[in-house]
DNA sequence: ATTCGAGGTCTATTGCAATAGACTTAGGGA
DNA sequence: TCCCTAAGTCTATTGCAATAGACCTCGAAT
């Protein structure tokens, strides 16, 4: 609980992990060459910081993700919300909309989460 | 539209004008000084980069916003939902919600809020 | 005429995320 | 025995946001 909190960098390579895990890990120094650009080095130093933290796990080459990526969704969209609008939904959902409508079939997808969400 | 994008650090000056404007701004650096533990120096570079953005104005050592902090909000809100549940609304509000239940009180003016911007 | 504070600028310095280069180590062929 | 590659570490370097120190200018009060 402590610290889903990802840099950009981290939550780009997380992505790749959670995509396709398990993954060897020179096989996801390959994906990181091609799909972010980084060199080897840059791979190993960013995947070792996020195993120290628990995020993701790295045993005999093999890459699995520890934390699963709807947690650290979850953890970001509260901070944004927090951050930004004192913890409020409404006001978030407010500001999101901004002059945007929506569609009867989105308006109706975003009620019925709200109702099952509703104790 | 370009640049709203605030750092962190901007963000939280901009929330000092955005509450006290218009703020005479020897004020700002005194204001800068006991909410932020800002330096005068720090208070004058900051603004200037986010006058040069548009963002705000000083003039005649009156600073005041030009972009209103739901503009900033919007943009804020929007990014997140982008970067991280690919523009997805609904995504975004299953991810935040998670086990969280909300309070009937809560969950009618969501709902009032989605009906308003229903077209 | 000089002092003084308001209102600023210009140019570093600091701090930390992002990125990488050079080296190490172990195991499996040739 | 030697080489090669997978797998990884250790220690910089880079880039940029955050922060600040030293200096400048000007009008008003003394």
């Amino acid at each position: 609980m402590t610290e889903y909190r990802l840099f950009d960098a981290e939550y780009k390579f997380a992505c790749l992990v959670w995509d396709h895990e398990p993954i060897n890990s020179t096989e996801l120094v390959r994906l990181s060459r091609t799909e972010l650009g980084w060199k080897k080095s840059t791979t190993y130093t960013v995947l070792r910081k996020l195993c120290e933290r628990g995020i993701l796990k790295n045993e005999e080459a093999t890459v699995t993700a520890v934390v699963k990526k709807e947690e650290v969704q979850k953890y970001e969209s509260q901070k944004v919300v927090e951050k930004a609008f004192s913890g409020s939904l409404p006001q978030f959902l407010t500001a999101f909309l901004g002059e945007k409508k929506l569609s009867e079939e989105e308006a109706e997808e975003l009620k019925r989460i709200i109702e099952e969400a509703t104790q």
